[in-house]
DNA sequence: GTCTATAGAAGGATAGAC
DNA sequence: GTCTATCCTTCTATAGAC
């Protein structure tokens, strides 16, 4: 899988910020997970953890919205995308003990505050994430402006779900919010096509 | 405001989880921002950083809980309620510069696969929030089991909206999300009293 | 019970041998 | 360009003076 080091190394610290966060995360143990020697860290990444850091955003970034992209795909209709991708995720969540959710919500939230480079990183995959889901929502008949406020909820949805999700240790969260994200993209299509809800 | 030394510990170090999180807070700047003696904080808590998050986690969690509901039983209805609670949110994000939102989920995201102790904190505030949200949607003529699917996904688009607001230092996020909120809760409420959806 | 000093471990970062 | 040894800082925690 992870043939080189600096592969190593950038998957290695993609799962310890997913479990333990930016902070919480050493250099120490990153190339022990990786089984690299520490000065590769620096010679790969000349800017230390913060460079290793942004790198790690974007790729677990751009990872995750493929692995959301294919499950949406195919489902036959939105409807039923964005119900599979709660659903996935919540099988994920179960699977894993908790610990894989979001890829960058843990950081993001540490470093909004205190770390402008990364802080970046992180908007800039999020501002990936809901054109991802505009294009989908759009193909499926929903108004431009409509479909970028249901993109940003149903992202919202699926962020706040899995602080709710690993703190309590069960998918109740996922299991609402993805009920919810669907009610809302169901209405959405059926608005425009010019029919009211049942 | 803050009288006694104990109180001051555990104000500033809410206010640093908040901005910086758990990990990325240290004793030493808790004190300093307290204006503290370090030995203070292991007399008041002689289960150091630990106990001190704990309780840190649980103040901060009750008194979010108590100005969001001020809030909404300030508005004349649940859904003007739910509607001024998000718009507050997003006051409170401009005018802190993108750094008050939720005062426990970067904590929580950080602990839940790292620190039980600290992650059943999190999960009992959580809990405690769900409760009060499903009393006053239940107020509201919403059944029981609806009342709380709601609850959970009102509280994970607010604390996903915080993740993508404080992210990309912009409101949209919660505006977003606060209609999408809206929406749901009128709905729930009109079907209670047997109407459709215009 | 307030406060200082320091221990001992872990943090990020660097230099330089090979 | 792979790897080791080490530097300096910061961390949590403790001991003990006052």
């Amino acid at each position: 899988m992870a043939t080189n080091t600096r592969e190593r190394i950038v998957t290695t610290t993609a799962e310890l910020f997913r479990r333990q966060g930016y902070n919480g995360t050493g250099l120490k143990q990153i190339v022990a997970g990786a089984a690299a020697p520490f000065g590769s860290v620096y010679h790969f990444f000349p800017g230390g953890k913060e460079q290793l850091g942004a790198e790690v955003i974007h790729v677990g970034g751009r990872f995750y919205q493929e692995l959301v992209e294919a499950v949406w795909d195919a489902a036959p209709d939105a409807v039923s995308g964005v119900a599979d991708v709660f659903a996935g995720a919540a099988e994920t969540l179960r699977q894993t003990d908790y610990a894989d959710a979001c890829p960058i919500a843990t950081v993001a939230l540490e470093v909004a505050s205190t770390n402008e480079v990364l802080r970046v990183a992180t908007a800039e995959v999020f501002a990936a994430w809901i054109e991802s889901a505009v294009e989908r929502l759009s193909a499926a008949g929903i108004g431009r402006a409509k479909a970028r406020e249901l993109a940003i909820a149903i992202i919202a949805l699926l962020e706040g779900a899995f602080v709710l999700s690993r703190a309590t240790r069960t998918t109740e969260a996922l299991e609402a919010a993805g009920a919810t994200a669907v009610a809302r993209v169901r209405d959405a299509i059926l608005q425009g096509e010019g029919r009211a809800k049942p």
